[in-house]
DNA sequence: GGGAAAGTAGGGAATTCTCCCAATTGTTCC
DNA sequence: GGAACAATTGGGAGAATTCCCTACTTTCCC
């Protein structure tokens, strides 16, 4: 039998390392190599081929979901088991229509990870049970679940008038910013507000903040 | 020469059982136990009194901070390296003046750990080399190191109204939840506002989420 | 050419936020 | 006891926002 082949991505040095130490008491699992922002995975996943890269959703710059949606394009073959310190519905939702192989949370326990990369490796779909009933949850309460991201419904000057309302800009400042007028700006902001269903202001900032639209360090 | 035990807190399990596998390589080092979070930090602090915990500082509930402070007061020999996931100045600032004998990023990797653990061990302080530097030049550039907590001015109600403020409630929904009226709401929050020196709504859930008064997935 | 979508702009009303102020309570300090 | 102060609680006025609308122009696609 074979050894499972694996790319680590993840831009904590520190987890990289403890994760790695992790998987070599493991016979059928070997660390290809690791990765600690999403170009580089990428690059390492196209011209090493691992059977499994074990991505971090949260990295800066190209983060994860982007690297996943790069890797599947050069090579679908390739198996992605998320990683991800967060077990937000709507997101995973999100990652799940990006044909990841699993979803397993930093909260997990190491031998799940072990059963994780082992289910992935046989060909399964690997979710981690919490989040799995939580899914179920929500498809039994006839809650259909979202897999179209509201986000990617927005225009390009609706993303860009949600940038300036994250990073605290009011209508007027945004209208100045933009040339445009205060109704003009209004009217995005309302736009915005309906295709994302999220109603008071502040709430959106989170929203940017959780996508990465923002920075929280600016 | 005796070994240096430790206590390890980390809220996200594989990033924990991923460390002790690191610190397991050496040995001069001892993992006495692990917490997941604040309050289970405190309990085996106290009761196992190791020489060193490595503190993760953004856990649920009771966090690495408060943690701190409770292990410090109840028994000040115990050292604290502080393992975090971020090199906001602001708040390593804050964190120095909690005593705590080291900082170091998860950024960082196993070996620089290995070196924080020896170097605070031997009753010297270690600042992980990046922190350090950012701090001289701040130093050197004259702009003296804020230790002062615009936050901490805040009064207990004060906070309370910040953090549903930050979790996107309106000031109705704030004066229903604490049963006060909305004026009063909004007088606190014009304090706040005041206190924090922050002026748009919108950017004071960016403080927020930068001070970890609200997690960003809930 | 017709239709759909995006960006632009505005009116009007209701709500919410921001900023000024005052009353009450409790504490601390002469 | 009384002065001084902070904390909590509110009011009023004006600014900013959100939420209803409608309307025009451009662009792109069939």
């Amino acid at each position: 039998m074979s050894k499972t082949r694996i790319l680590v991505a993840d831009d904590h040095a520190l987890v990289r390392e403890g994760i790695i130490a992790l998987l070599k008491c493991h016979d059928d699992i070997e660390v290809l190599a690791e990765a600690a922002d999403g170009r580089e995975t990428i690059e390492k996943a196209v011209k090493l081929r691992p059977d499994i890269v074990l991505m971090d959703i949260a990295m800066p710059g190209l983060g994860g979901l982007e690297a996943t949606l790069a890797i599947k394009k050069a090579n679908p073959d390739i198996k992605i088991l998320v990683l991800s310190q967060y077990d937000d519905k709507e997101y995973i939702s999100l990652l799940l229509t990006a044909k990841v192989s699993g979803y397993i949370l930093k909260h997990a326990v190491g031998t799940d990870l072990i059963s994780a990369i082992r289910a992935v490796a046989r060909g399964e779909f690997y979710l981690y049970s919490s989040i799995a009933s939580s899914l179920v949850d929500d498809y039994l309460s006839n809650k259909e679940v979202v897999v179209e991201d509201p986000y990617e419904r927005l225009t390009d000057r609706e993303k860009q008038v949600l940038k300036l309302i994250a990073e605290g800009n009011t209508h007027k400042e945004i209208a100045i910013l933009l040339n445009i007028s205060v109704k003009t700006a209004m009217a995005h902001f309302s736009n915005i507000q309906e295709k994302l269903g999220i109603r008071p202001r502040a709430s959106l900032v989170k929203f940017a903040i959780r996508r990465r639209i923002i920075q929280i360090d600016s």
